[in-house]
RNA sequence: CGGGGCGUAGCGCAGCCUGGUAGCGCGCUUGGUUUGGGACCAAGAUGCCGGAGGUUCAAAUCCUCUCGCCCCGACCA
């Protein structure tokens, strides 16, 4: 396209709201504007880089058998009702009435449509398995929308559903959609890598987030560099340790202690010169209004989602001061188990420790010499704390490494999640009526693109991959008013737009300055350009904007030499 | 929702403390000179100073309320 006819609106300030690169990129590059807080337009230049994602997950989901359909973004309520969900999803879920007063919400995920559509059309095990997905718009009422579209309220996803008739099939469906995604990321461009993941709000048994590597990312990922684990740091397992025997035996008696407004971990330790490895951590969580104890080693952070996980709470926070104190008799800061009242859960770090120092719940007083057993019960010993550095694989016992990431892609082990509470049901060979068995894979588009920009920059602008690119090559005339270098480019243009290159033509009366830092801040592969010296000689030089490395070709071969760099750049990822 | 910050020309900002005719850079328009990494000269245009109320002879500036946006914590593609 001729750059005077396109709409291209670059700019050379920062804005001053966006925070990350991506988003600062995409603002100053013309592929996006914000319209309100978590709300974009994709202009011409960021919807084509959205279309090229787009058609590498069609063609990718396509080949692994799955079709594409359109579902409606507008959404009854009843449907949600059905499933659990109306009252399950929280505020994320954008409600509203329509003029007959009927709930209805913005769709943020489709398990319910797909759920009902598939019901009532699918009869029989004949018609199993199927994977329908859908490119579409979602809304979600994000508690904070940030980073530009990498965390919007309005955003283009990918969503596909597999129903199968049995595990084994269920099974497959999730092997060839996690297949999928590797080609996708790949062909992409990124560097990626899936880690377990914990199921959310969507549910299921078992999931596996589709990670871009990237300082900026928001998720932490853990992994062993000796075995394949790798896990999203909330999802990250440590494993049970061995109960060691004989501990009895170094029991000794129990010591209370005043602790004047010795609250923390740190102050307790400091007080009572003891190491904070020593020390309990009593936390009274609430989880759907009933208090629960929570017992760790002094040194360790609660992982709350585990510990929701392990209690089957549908909403867990720490307690207030009110529940504290009616559950320890005590103000917030000398709870222990000993005496308490409440559930007691502990994680596996205090299962070995003798002679611990935990809170009195009495105000200004600790225990010391508390033993496990002796002095009060676990009900269960679980998995309930943070992985730190210097912990090890839980696979195979080596040491774990941390990396960032940025979630742009899941895929999830469903179950009958869906299928149970919706009637999705066929009957069998045998003629009896089975449960469907469901799993779901997203991919975030918009995401996606910012991922990649995050991964593809350097202090002139955005880097794109081949497969990525809005354009694969701009042809830059130094001088518009010079008849040869116009004609030659005029040429170029045309030779390479009819063989089917994605082509810009720098016709702008610019400088050679503005159009070359133009085209590398919106991270065009390839560049022509068109000077009187070179054209003199009957050459032009092409320049590489990944490596920034330049050479001159003859002008009757540059478009041979491109076409080439193109076809190779494309099949390498293909 | 809790904590912090910001709303002044299309973009980036100064002015506010200490009230007195709204400024700078970039961009934009016109003319001219330039022309291989964001040129130069000249002449211009552009503002409900986020909104409402108040104090005052006088408010971008002080006070109250409100709306919006960004950042840090509870979510997820």
């Amino acid at each position: 396209m001729r750059y005077l006819e396109m709409h291209l609106p670059t700019g050379r300030e920062v804005p001053s709201d966006a925070e990350v690169v991506s988003n600062q990129l995409m603002i100053r590059a013309g592929m996006i504007r914000k319209l309100t807080s978590g709300i974009y337009s994709y202009l011409p230049l960021g919807y084509r880089v959205i279309r090229k994602v787009e058609q590498i997950i069609r063609e990718e989901m396509n080949r692994a058998g799955a079709q594409e359909v359109h579902m409606p973004m507008v959404q009854p309520a009843e449907l949600w009702q059905e499933s659990g969900r109306w009252t399950y999803y929280g505020k994320e879920l954008l409600r509203f009435r329509d003029r007959n007063d009927r709930d209805y919400c913005l769709g943020p995920t489709h398990e319910e449509v797909i759920t009902d559509l598939i019901r009532n059309d699918i009869k029989t095990y004949r018609q199993l398995p199927r994977n329908l997905y859908q490119i579409q718009t979602k809304f979600r009422d994000e508690v904070r929308p940030r980073f530009g579209v990498m965390r919007c309220r309005e955003f283009g996803m990918k969503d596909a559903y597999s129903f199968d008739a049995d595990e084994a099939g269920a099974e497959k469906s999730y092997e060839k959609m996690f297949t999928a995604y590797k080609n996708i990321f790949r062909r992409c461009g990124l560097r990626f890598r899936p880690v377990e993941a914990d199921s959310g709000s969507i549910g299921g048994s078992f999931s596996h987030e589709f990670m871009v590597m990237a300082e900026s990312g928001e998720d932490a990922i853990v992994f062993c560099e000796k075995c394949n684990y790798a896990a999203n740091l909330e999802k990250a397992e440590i494993a049970r340790p061995q109960k060691s025997a004989g501990m009895e035996n170094n029991w000794q008696p129990v010591e209370s202690v005043e602790t004047p407004c010795v609250r923390t971990i740190e102050e307790v330790s400091a007080f009572l010169n003891v190491p904070p490895q020593q020390i309990v951590k009593t936390l009274i969580f609430n989880a759907d209004g009933k208090p629960v104890a929570v017992l760790i080693r002094g040194d360790h952070e609660v992982n709350e989602i585990k510990v929701k996980n392990v209690l089957g709470a549908a909403e867990l926070e720490l307690a207030d001061d009110e529940m504290i104190l009616k559950a320890t008799g005590a103000p917030r800061g000398f709870a222990g188990a000993m005496g308490i009242k409440v559930r007691v859960i502990a994680d596996y770090s205090i299962m070995n420790l003798v002679n611990l120092v935990t809170g009195a719940n009495k105000e200004d007083y600790h225990l010391r010499n508390v033993n496990i057993d002796r002095d009060f019960k676990v009900e269960s010993f679980a998995d309930l704390r943070v992985v730190q550095p210097g912990d090890s694989c839980p696979r195979c016992g080596a040491a774990i490494q941390f990396v960032r990431g940025i979630e742009v892609g899941h895929v999830f082990k469903l179950g009958t999640k869906y299928s149970k509470a919706m009637r999705a049901v066929y009957l069998d060979r045998d003629g009896k009526e089975k449960t469907m068995i469901m799993g779901c894979y997203g991919i975030g588009v918009g995401r996606t693109v910012a991922a990649c920009i995050e991964q593809n920059f350097d202090a002139n602008g955005i880097i794109w991959p081949m497969p990525m690119a809005p354009y694969q090559v701009i042809v830059t005339p130094v001088n518009i008013n010079e008849p040869d270098l116009m004609k030659t480019s005029e040429d170029i243009y045309k030779q390479l737009q009819s063989c089917g290159m994605e082509v810009i033509l720098d016709d702008r009366d610019e400088r050679a300055g503005v159009k070359f830092k133009d085209a590398d801040l919106i991270g065009i592969p390839l560049r022509i350009v068109v000077g009187p010296k070179n054209l003199k000689d009957g050459q032009v030089e092409l320049k590489v904007r990944k490596t920034g490395e330049s050479k001159l070709y003859k002008t009757g071969d540059v478009v041979r030499e491109v076409q080439s760099i193109i076809a190779a750049e494309l099949k390498e990822v293909s």
